[in-house]
DNA sequence: TAGTGGTCTAGACCACGTG
DNA sequence: ACGTGGTCTAGACCACTAT
């Protein structure tokens, strides 16, 4: 009844005698302070969690353990899990399904992809798109891309290069930077033969999955050589979006430079 | 026992006899099927603070009832409003405070600006800015306008231009319409004196509070009339921003097109 | 010291998806 | 019929803020 995780104090049941209440974080005698470094039970169980999930034991697309099952385990009660599973699922980590389970989420689903691409047609519809290939290299991290990927300059990364083609019309150039180290068997033959998005090949064959991205968004006029791969006169006005995505622990994963031609299309944003 | 607000057959204690479940919603006799209509009591709740939000019982900035005072006039558990209250404030409508209470909400707070205005000195640093109005008039709708704000075409609406200097440079250019009848008392003179968010004089002198909203964005080239007060020349690049605003139950109330110079400033998005 | 939100538990029952 | 997540309750205790 007594081997938490972490322990912050935690015997309520009214067992043997004893009031037992120990209260909270500090052990010895006279107590240093009230809590100097407290975490709830169910931020534990969170971070246990995202530990399984980070070293593979549940993959992208697979069911977790039921709630019950989990409480067993970590020796809590089932609320607790819960709580941690809610915030877990809010961060898009997981999906519940009632009925059937509590499942690790994968960038294979419908809904995940338009996290990350947010074009929409000016009708409001979701367009399907093709991506054509134009560059696959490995090099050396320049001192600018090394700092957001938090490498050392000159580690070695992979450049990737391609356009993403709405309705047949070039709409979206790409220019993607990613650790050689984690993306090690990372070429152009296995790029072009995939289907779907990178992102679930990323963490399909490399186990390394995109959590959270941020953007930073510009108006730009477009470069003669951008001009020319989107098919738009020189100078004309597109969309730059510069990317850096994070994996668990907020450990940046891949930094990304994209153009948008915003002809036709609208880049989507919901303040809530 | 048994005055809930809305009722889903919700009588657990066994008190007197009768096992009574008689489950959900539906009235008449033979039960068309299991549950064609159900709500969790926590979101009729959510729906009850909501309506006192609206109708002005709690002001924004003002404490509301604790969660135990709550669940007494409701008649329900603390566990039940305490769900209620987690969504309203993750909806950015109430703000819990630990040891104080809980809070309606305001546009005044420092927090609240950053979620409609995303723009970001290259630096990073959140710079401030200054307000300069151009104009504000009535006018009848045009037909897209009316259609946006759910009024029909030629209602009365108020047309109000704006623009925004970041650093003494000019910056944001702003075509606001708000429905003429729900900003009855709107003159260029009020919004020429009041100091701060337009949010937060809506909210305390029209009782409008804006919810979420939702942007699409584009690249565009700078028109002649726009270049001039933003200080570009003609055809550059600016972000285009077109927001729509919602007020409680998702009723449109502001319509907004924006041109942002983004040499400089950048507008962060977060993709989570 | 008292009041507020925050955490944790334990148990009952409901809705949904399978057999 | 059974297991899963989803709702609801009741009560205990903790952490924070004010008086």
């Amino acid at each position: 009844m007594n081997a938490n995780p972490v322990s912050n104090a935690n015997s309520s049941a009214p067992e043997s005698g004893a009031p037992a209440s120990a209260s909270g974080s500090s052990t010895a005698a006279p107590a240093a302070s009230p809590s100097p470094t407290f975490s709830p039970l169910y931020q534990q169980i969170k971070g246990l969690i995202t530990q399984s999930l980070e070293s593979g034991e549940w993959k992208p697309g697979e069911i977790i353990p039921s709630e019950v099952e989990l409480a067993a385990r970590y020796k809590v009660s089932q609320g607790t899990v819960r709580k941690a599973i809610d915030e877990l699922a809010a961060d898009n980590l997981l999906v519940r399904r009632q009925g059937k389970g509590t499942f690790v989420a994968t960038h294979n689903e419908e809904r995940a992809q338009f996290r990350f691409l947010r074009l929409l047609a000016d009708d409001g519809a979701e367009h399907p798109h093709v991506s054509r290939l134009l560059e696959c290299r490995r090099l050396r991290a320049s001192a600018e891309i090394a700092r957001q990927l938090d490498l050392k300059p000159a580690d070695p990364v992979v450049l990737i290069k391609r356009l993403l083609q709405f309705d047949g019309e070039s709409t979206v150039l790409d220019e993607i930077w990613l650790p050689g180290g984690v993306f090690r068997g990372l070429t152009a033959e296995r790029l072009a033969e995939y289907k779907g998005p990178l992102y679930a090949m990323f963490e399909a064959d490399f186990g390394t999955r995109m959590i959270r991205a941020t953007e930073k968004i510009r108006a730009v006029a477009a470069e003669p050589a951008v001009a020319d791969l989107l098919n738009v006169p020189a100078g004309f006005p597109l969309l730059s979006v510069d990317r850096v995505s994070y994996t668990y622990g907020d450990r940046p994963v891949e930094v990304r430079r994209g153009w948008y031609v915003t002809t036709g299309y609208y880049y989507q944003n919901d303040l809530s």
